[in-house]
DNA sequence: GAACTTATCTTGACTGATTCAAAATAAGCA
DNA sequence: TGCTTATTTTGAATCAGTCAAGATAAGTTC
C-alpha cells in the first residue's frame, strides 16, 4: 500500500487531501524503515528541498493515525517509522547502538495478549520489544 | 530492598555513597509506585525541600543502573519509575488517561522471550506494554 | 478552464523533559 | 578532626516535538 496509487487512496478514503509533502513523506519511510524523524526529512528533502519539518511531523502523525504507518519510539531513542503493518510483528533494538530490527515472534499470531490479571483495563494491543545487542556490536566487544 | 538498611546495602555494595537524597528518591519510588519524575521530585521534597531536580534525576538513572528501580516509558509519556524489579511483569497503559497497572503475563515465566528469526541479535530482555482502557476511562466513555 | 473554499503547508517562535558544567557541599576514610 | 572527592546545587543549554498565523495549493463548483 505504498505505491502512489495506494497512497492516494487511503488518502481519498480518508476524506484526505493528496498533497506533495505526504506522498514524499510515505515513500521516505516505506523506503527507508526503521527511519527516525531527521532521516525521513532529509529523505523527503532530496526530491522536495522545499517541505517543512512540519509537515513531515505533521504528515508522520496522519498516517500513524490512518494505520498506514507505524510509530516505534524505544527508550531513550527519538521516534522511528515503518511502513509494515498489521501482521503483528515486533522489533529488537541494540542496547549499543540503537539498531532496530524486525522481528516475528515465535509463540504464533497473537502472543502474550492475554494478561492474567488485566485490573478491569480492555486490552487492544500488546507491544513487545526485545532488547540485545545486534550482530555488529558483538563483534566489536570481542 | 527499600528499606533504609536495604538502601544502604545496595548503595555501598556499588561502592556508591549513601546520601539523603538518593534515600529519600529511592523511597519515593517506593512509596509511589509508576510515578513520573515530577511526581517523585515532589514526593522527595515533603521531607527535604532542597533537594535539587537534578539530584533526583541522576539518583533515579544510577538506581535504574544498579536494578534496583525500573524505567518505564510508553509512547507519548514522560519516564515513569517503579521499585518493583526482577520478576518478569509487564504493563497495560490507558490510552486515554495515561493510567498505568502491572500486569503478570499469562503465558508464563519468560514469554515471548525466543525471537523466531533473531538477525543476528543476542537478546536479553523482553520488554511487553499492553494498550487499552482503564476501568474509569471506560466509565467515562458509557 | 477559472474562481473559490478551506485543508494543508511554511515560517518562526515556543515548550518541557532531560542533560551539561562549574562551583559548593558533605560522605566516608585516615 | 581534617581531608579527599563523589554528589549536589545552581543555572544555563539542548533537543525532539508542538503551537499559531499567515500563505499556498488541492479539489470542488461553475
Amino acid at each position: 500500500m505504498t505505491s502512489q496509487a495506494g497512497i492516494e487512496q487511503v488518502l481519498k478514503a480518508a476524506s484526505m487531501r493528496v498533497t506533495q509533502p505526504r506522498v514524499a513523506v510515505l515513500s521516505a519511510v516505506a523506503a527507508h524503515p526503521h527511519a527516525d524523524t531527521e532521516t525521513i526529512i532529509s529523505a523527503v528533502r532530496e526530491d522536495h528541498p522545499n517541505v517543512s519539518h512540519q509537515a513531515v511531523y505533521d504528515s508522520l502523525r496522519l498516517f500513524t493515525k490512518l494505520g498506514v504507518i507505524r510509530q516505534i519510539q524505544p527508550q531513550g531513542h527519538t521516534a522511528r517509522y515503518e511502513a509494515r503493518v498489521g501482521d503483528n510483528h515486533h522489533h529488537v533494538v541494540c542496547r549499543q547502538c540503537g539498531k532496530l530490527a524486525d522481528v516475528d515472534c515465535a509463540v504464533g499470531g497473537a502472543p502474550c495478549l492475554h494478561a492474567s490479571n488485566d485490573h478491569g483495563f480492555s486490552i487492544d494491543e500488546a507491544e513487545v520489544i526485545y532488547w540485545g545487542t545486534c550482530p555488529g556490536c558483538q563483534a566489536a566487544n570481542a
